[in-house]
DNA sequence: ATGAAAGCGCTAACAG
DNA sequence: CTGTTAGCGCTTTCAT
């Protein structure tokens, strides 16, 4: 800039009004500028402009997700970044792994870097980083999960809500002995999901059997393993309820393994690609993932730019798609 | 950190050097600086810390992929980010969806950011704006395509040669009418598959049948058009070498809209997560993509690092995974 | 319409 | 061991 300024002749100011648009610059000076910062291969340096600015903005959020490669969390990144190229805001991207200590790290980092806000998935155990980010005034949104602590913006699924009628869709195809298989059971999602499957059940008016409940299940390969242990037991389900995408192709993978991928009844939560290509094909509850993203955007973007009103929480209705799996009557 | 070095009553500059771990501070003094940069909420700032440091550094780099939602560019991110990571290395990450306006754009405001590196895939069309940075200085790797320009280290698979072992094991079991689907025809990888599918066919000594060609096929419906399109035509084919994730699935969902899946032969190029699940498994050439973003991210780091050789090519090798689909014989 | 001076938060270079 | 001075690239404020 000052090198601009330099081969023009003019103050670095007047360099400076140039390039941010600003008035008071003849049509004259202005282009001589812009062709002098051509030659010198001059390029804005916004880390030192925002350093100087009255708002401070870095014009960049942060988007901390489980992990980025989780078909859920990239459509969710996607969307908040096509929201934040809408305003010319960036986005720095982190998979946290649920680990406390990754994401305390992380976010760090992010703050180091003064991002202007932050959108993020909070983790299965303590969340003490970050609340203290958010009681010092770091504009949030939590998405996906409830934060454990309270006066932040969220934006979830109807996680219950739809998991209660995933299982009354279930009980309306003659299903009884319904089984349940839930993520991390520290994970919010995971304890509604539950709640959800209960309210379906007490609403089914069948009693809770607890041999057909998996909490804490892990991955996809744990979701198989435990989809054997179920149908090998005594009472074996007839129907299975799973509460998370890679569970879901877990507990499928399984009954195919067994041939009762016709047998078995199976809804899954959260849709997953070629889960209508699968034979059945595979009726989930689907949440729709870029309207959370969009969303999240939103509601961090309104708090940087300065609403001040109690914490909101958008919650983003899911909808069941039957294809099939979760159409199968009892054996 | 005025108001730390305030508190405590020392200068700023003592508080700079426990801030960032230098020696030259008593104990004492540290243990108090510490103390005090709790007690007033003292946050580093490192955008201003890197505008005044030697090296400049932001501790960022940029990754520039099409569709940051694809489980391929995901997948890519992620490994990236693991590597980043480790070096305390923030990701910022955006999509272009091929759109060289967009690609202008993300990456005006990467440089204004100033990034430290860039992980890219360059887009189809011209990379003019990519190659001026390039050949400003900013270390960069291409990863997946090659560049239209030279000079430039680049991460990508070895799509030739791997296409070209893909037609010839449809060509051992027996195919002889084996079609190509193609993505846009002026990405490199496309280029390249398709001389793979020409080398494999000169080597069966088929000649190449114009009809049984397809580029410039766009995503999952568009290559579900072109298979039904083939099926249709006079001498249809028997077996199928698909160029990209999204059109091998497109050519299985045709398939099995007609009964054909068990009747065409089918390998994709690209591993798709459920390809083992399908009714028949998806043969493919599986790409490692975590090595490939690995690869991208230690090329990026260790010119950041100053390293100034040559450009180099690093080739991660794919891998067919015949699961069923590429086994079929001809009917 | 233009510029000079000050300073954002921090570190380099050199004193003491 | 600690402090002072200067200045990164830019914007603010105020003057001309």
């Amino acid at each position: 800039m000052r090198d601009v300024a330099a081969l023009v002749g003019v103050s670095i100011k007047t360099v400076s009004r140039v390039v941010n648009g600003e008035p008071g610059v003849s049509r004259a000076v202005a282009d001589k500028v812009r062709a002098a910062a051509v030659t010198v291969g001059y390029r804005p340096n916004m880390t030192a402009s925002s350093l100087r600015r009255a708002d401070g903005r870095s014009a960049t959020i942060g988007v901390l997700l489980e992990d980025l490669s989780n078909p859920f969390s990239s459509a969710l990144l996607r969307a908040v970044e096509d929201r934040a190229r809408e305003r010319s805001v960036l986005v720095l991207a982190g998979s946290d792994d649920d680990d406390p200590r990754q994401q305390r790290e992380l976010l760090h980092a992010l703050i180091v870097r003064r991002i202007d806000g932050l959108v993020v998935m909070p983790p299965g155990g303590h969340q003490d980083a970050l609340q203290e980010e958010r009681r010092r005034g770091l504009p949030m949104v939590v998405v996906d999960r409830l934060a454990v602590f309270a006066d932040t913006d969220s934006v979830t699924a109807d996680n219950r809500e739809s998991s209660r009628k995933a299982v009354l869709h279930l009980g309306r195809h003659g299903q009884r002995r319904i089984a349940f298989l839930g993520d991390r059971d520290n994970l919010w999602t995971a304890r509604e999901r539950f709640e959800g499957y209960l309210e379906g059940l007490s609403e089914l008016r069948i009693p809770l059997d607890p041999a057909l409940v998996r909490k804490d299940v892990c991955g996809t390969e744990a979701a198989a393993r435990a989809t054997h242990a179920l149908l090998e037991a005594e009472h074996p389900p007839t129907a299975v309820f799973a509460g998370q995408n890679l569970i879901t192709v877990g507990v499928v993978s399984a009954l195919r393994e067994r041939g009762l991928q016709h047998r078995v009844a199976v809804i899954g939560f959260d849709d997953f690609p070629l889960a209508d290509m699968l034979d059945p094909p595979v009726s989930v509850v689907r949440q729709d993932v870029p309207a959370l993203g969009r969303a999240a955007a939103d509601r961090v973007f309104a708090r940087i730019d300065g609403e001040a009103s109690p914490a909101r929480h958008v919650i983003v209705p899911a909808e069941l798609i039957a294809r099939g799996s979760g159409e199968i009557a009892p054996s």
